[in-house]
RNA sequence: GGCCCCUUCGUCUAGCGGUCUAGGACUCCGGCCUUUCACGCCGGCAACACGGGUUCGAGUCCCGUAGGGGUCACCA
């Protein structure tokens, strides 16, 4: 370890949407920062960027800040090391260029992509590795005019070592060792002038002052060549870290958001996209498979996930602190985070598990932040007022007091619209209705009868109503079954949700004997 | 295919030579609770990839094999 400031980074491109595997990666890049009082900074990766990147960027910093992580340097808060964006760099690594010129580490190359791809295949041919054979390198002036005449134009390749090895230290794998002799003269430098990632990103880390490289592992065989380009820069060196990559559900295969038809045979992903897509539906958001799925972290937030559990999921991927410990706060995690306990193989992305942290954090929530939570759902699905009237608050209270742990994301809310619409609004499932009033003999009498009882309640609270039901079943001499379906189905609309006592005394007197007439008069 | 990495229950993981008849969590399967659904509670199934070493002793160290993965661009 140097003794260096600690500074990380994570270096989004604007695509429009937030991979979840890279707010893994950003978390353990976040946590490094935080733990060791450093700073963690933003690097949009704009270069090859057709689209309008201010666009394609907020749903990515838009995901940073829900989910909390927040960075002390990049797009929207600046910083000393100004411009963070690629696109607006290139000078700076143009500059590189010359100097890795000037030392000789790179020269012009004046091939044809032609002609390397057939010495490429050539060697692919011979089944031996490929090594450029520098036929077209210039070396001098001379070279370059030569070339040039022939109609020849310049691009710039490293001039790789061709013999020795290389040591990567890593704090995650330990040593790495690498053979020179497999490595390319890479292209720095295209004919046009810009610049390609690997000798921009070591420019930037060098100019970020970025002391620990933590990053997927994919990168891992890409280290060499930016270690090569940093020596012959002359900066020092980052430490590295190469974490596992998130993987497909049930495998071991890197996530990936173009696979989603794949994904969407596991039955896993599929009942958490299916949860993502019925709030979709209630509240009027327009989806594509694109932008709104299970891989992309926007999906958690306008489903109504928490970004404490959706983060605390992700920080135990790759990572553990013990063999029990898996709830942590902020706090917590910041303190025991350590790459010495970051796994070395991939770790897949297991639906059910980030299921069952956000029931638990939800459970945990206060009520305040939940009511919180839950408003901007029923406004979108236009059942309550926007902004809210004085009613809201004190009613979504009791409704999720009763709801208790059914709710399990915040767009759950809607599974409870019944207490929202009015009550002639209120739809009847089919399915219930007939097997619930329709279809048992006696159910319309019994609920007509009950409904007459209701209508002379004094008490309305849930209390009372289950005493009053429960005395009138027992004169009755029948079973409390026998009823209390036919009630639910007659008020709520549906077969499921809180308890009948609950439901009843939320409705109000009024609205369930509307809503009980309503019913009766469908049975007919 | 070359190079590199990885390998404990279905999944996430604990384990850093004896405390492992391998622990926890999620899932799953039973049961209890119960007016439905959910929660909760109790119980259960389930793993050291394989083969050689080293050692008194190996899930833990070494080597090999197999399997999985990553990477081999004028993409990032």
């Amino acid at each position: 370890m140097t003794d260096r400031p600690v500074r990380t980074r994570f270096a989004p491109s604007p695509t429009g949407y937030l991979h979840i595997g890279g707010v893994r990666t950003a978390l353990f890049n976040w946590l490094f920062a935080r733990k060791h009082g450093g700073q963690f900074i933003l690097r949009i990766d704009d270069t090859d960027q057709q689209r309008n990147v201010a666009e394609a960027l907020q749903p990515i910093l838009d995901g940073f800040r829900w989910l909390g992580l927040d960075w002390d340097e990049g797009p929207e808060v600046g910083g000393p090391c100004e411009p963070y964006y690629q696109s607006q760099r290139s000078e700076r690594y143009a500059s590189a260029v010359q100097t890795l010129l000037e030392n000789g580490a790179a020269y012009r190359d004046y091939a044809k992509s032609e002609e390397v791809q057939a010495e490429r295949e050539a060697a692919e041919k011979e089944k031996r590795s490929f090594v450029y054979s520098r036929k077209w390198m210039a070396e001098s002036a001379e070279d370059c005019a030569r070339f040039e005449a022939e109609g020849r134009t310049a691009i710039v390749r490293l001039k790789m070592p061709r013999e020795g090895k290389l040591i990567v230290k890593d704090l995650v794998r330990g040593d790495v060792e690498f053979a020179w002799e497999r490595e390319q003269d890479h292209v720095i430098q295209r004919a046009d002038g810009s610049c390609l990632y690997h000798l921009a990103t070591v420019v930037d880390e060098h100019d970020f002052k970025i002391s620990h490289v933590i990053r997927a592992e994919e990168h891992l065989s890409n280290t060499p060549r930016q270690i090569y380009i940093a020596q012959q820069l002359g900066y020092e060196l980052p430490e590295f870290a190469h974490i596992p990559f998130v993987a497909e559900p049930g495998s071991k295969t890197k996530l990936s958001k173009r696979k989603l038809e794949k994904y969407m045979k596991n039955r896993d992903f599929k009942a958490l996209n299916d949860l993502g897509q019925t709030v979709a539906s209630r509240i009027g958001l327009e989806t594509s498979a694109e932008t709104f799925n299970p891989v992309i972290v926007n999906f958690y937030e306008e489903v109504g996930f928490l970004a404490d559990a959706v983060v605390n999921y992700l920080v135990l991927l790759g990572w553990s602190l013990d063999d029990k410990t898996e709830d942590f706060s902020r706090e917590e995690m910041i303190e025991n985070f350590s790459l010495e306990r970051v796994n070395k193989a991939a770790a897949s992305f297991d639906p059910p598990k980030l299921l069952s942290f956000q029931d638990r954090y939800m459970q945990k929530l206060e009520m305040k932040k939940k009511v919180a939570k839950c408003v901007p759902f029923l406004q979108k699905a236009g059942l309550i007022a926007d902004p809210p009237d004085c009613n809201t608050a004190p009613r979504l209270t009791e409704i999720l007091t009763a709801a208790d742990d059914r709710i399990k994301v915040a767009g759950d809310i809607l599974d409870f619209g019944a207490f929202f619409q009015s009550d002639e609004e209120l739809q009847f499932d089919e399915k219930a209705f007939e097997k619930r009033i329709r279809k048992p003999e006696e159910a319309a009498t019994l609920l007509k009868e009950f409904r007459d009882l209701l209508a002379d309640a004094s008490e309305f609270d849930a209390a009372s109503l289950e005493k009053l039901l429960k005395d009138w079943v027992t004169s009755r001499g029948i079973k409390i079954g026998q009823i209390i379906h036919a009630l639910r189905v007659a008020t709520t609309g549906t077969a499921v949700g809180f308890g009948v006592f609950d439901s009843l005394a939320i409705l109000g007197k009024e609205s369930c004997l509307a809503r009980m007439d309503r019913a009766l008069a469908m049975v007919g």
